[in-house]
DNA sequence: AAATTAACTTGAACATCGTTCAATTATGCC
DNA sequence: GGCATAATTGAACGATGTTCAAGTTAATTT
C-alpha cells in the first residue's frame, strides 16, 4: 500500500548515527549539524526530520548508543571476589573507553535537557546497569542485610568518578592535578575502599 | 582628543554582565544571545563587540564573576579546627551558592573551550584559592611535612565533590539517588574523612 | 493496464544565531 | 567653526534548526 523505501526506518536511522559519528571524528562534535548529517548519509535534511523529531533526538539516540557500549565494554570485566583488584580492572577499562571514545563521551554529558525534564525510563535503565556492575564488585565488603549500606556506598562511589570523568572529558582535570586520570582514578578507589574499611570497623 | 562616551567601557562591562545575568534569571541560559543582552542593555550588538572579542569572552567573564562569588561566600565559612565540622560548614554555603546560582554555576561547566585550549592564569588563580581553603579545613589531620598528601587530599575530595555538584546542577543527581543533594555531599565528605583516617593509621 | 493512493523524499523558505564593518554620530581640540 | 577621533549603529552575511508544500515512486485498486 506504499513506496518500498531505499533503506528502512531502522537502516536509516543506522545510517544518520554512523554518518554522525563520522562527522564527529573528523570535524569534532560542534560541527554534528543536521545538514552535516544529511549529507553524509546522502540524504536531505528532510528525510532526517522524518526519523528524528529533531537534532536532540538523533543526539540523545546517539548518547544511548554510546552508553550500551560503555556498558560492553565494563561488563567483560572480570569479577574474582577481591573489591580492590576488581574496581582497578573496571576503572581501567572506563578508561580505555572513555580514552577511545573522548568526542562521544563528553557529549553524553552536555545534552541540555530543557530544565528539569525527566529523562526516559530506558534511560535509566541503562545506567542501573552499571550500578549492578559496581554493585557486584562490593559485594564481598558488605555482610547480608547490609544491603543499603551497599547500594548507598555504591552510588557515592559512582558519584566520586563522575567528578573524575567529567573533569577529564573536558579537558580540566589538568587544571586541578597533573596526575594522569588513571592515577586520579586509582586513587579514588583506594581512598573509597579505605573509608568503607573505616567504617565497617566502627 | 576624543568623544566621551556616556558609559566607559567598565560601566559597559557591568552593565553588559548585569544583562546577561537578567536575561539568564528571566529566560534561561540558553537565551543569552548577543542581541538579548544588547537590547537589555539598551545599546546595540555593534557595542558589545567594542567591549568583548565575542559571546563567548562575555559568558567567560560572567563564569569569572561567578566563581568569584562562590569564592566569596565560600570564605566566610569558619574555621574552628575541626575538619569535619568545618567541611560540613564549608559544603553547605556551597550548596546555598550552587542552590542561588543554579543557572550561572551550570553555565560555568559548560563553556566548551576550544578542545585543549588552556583557560588563562587568572583563572586557574581564581581555582586555586578555593583549593586553598580546602586545605586549610584539612590542615589539622596532617603533620608537618605531609604537605604532598595534604594537596592531594584536597584534589581528590573536590574531584569527588565536584561529581555532586555536576549531578546536582544538571538535574540528573536523582537519577542516582533520591537523597537531597545536601545528604549526598556530607555523605561524601564522611566517606573521605573515614578513608583519610585509615590512611593515617597505616 | 491505468488510475489511485499513500509513503517517501526533497529543498526552498523562515526565523534566529554570531559576527563583521562601512557609515553615522557626537565629542574634544585647535 | 572645522577637524580629527572615538563611540555607536544596524544592515548584511553565512550558518544554524526547523517546517512544509510539492514532487516522486511503488503498491494497491479498478
Amino acid at each position: 500500500m506504499a513506496r518500498t523505501a531505499k533503506h528502512s526506518k531502522q537502516e536509516l536511522r543506522d545510517m544518520a548515527l554512523a554518518a554522525a559519528r563520522a562527522v564527529i571524528a573528523e570535524e569534532g562534535s560542534r560541527n554534528v549539524t543536521v545538514r552535516a548529517v544529511a549529507a553524509r548519509m546522502g540524504y536531505s535534511v528532510g528525510t532526517l526530520y522524518n526519523i528524528f523529531e529533531g537534532l536532540e533526538e538523533l543526539i540523545a539516540a546517539l548518547n544511548a548508543e554510546t552508553l550500551d557500549g560503555l556498558y560492553d565494554a565494563l561488563s567483560q570485566a572480570p569479577i574474582t571476589g577481591k573489591p580492590e583488584a576488581d574496581l582497578h580492572a573496571l576503572l581501567d577499562r572506563y578508561l580505555d573507553f572513555v580514552a577511545a571514545n573522548r568526542r562521544e563521551w563528553t557529549m553524553m554529558f552536555d545534552e541540555r535537557l530543557p530544565e528539569a525534564k525527566a529523562p526516559p525510563a530506558w534511560y535509566l535503565e541503562k545506567v542501573a546497569r552499571v550500578f549492578t556492575l559496581l554493585g557486584r564488585m562490593l559485594q564481598p565488603l558488605f555482610a547480608p542485610g547490609e544491603e543499603a549500606d551497599l547500594t548507598s556506598a555504591v552510588r557515592l562511589l559512582w558519584i566520586a568518578m563522575h567528578g573524575v570523568w567529567t573533569l577529564d572529558a573536558g579537558g580540566k582535570l589538568f587544571i586541578v592535578t597533573n596526575d594522569p586520570v588513571e592515577k586520579v582514578a586509582h586513587d579514588m578507589v583506594d581512598m573509597f575502599l579505605a573509608g568503607l574499611g573505616a567504617r565497617k570497623g566502627d
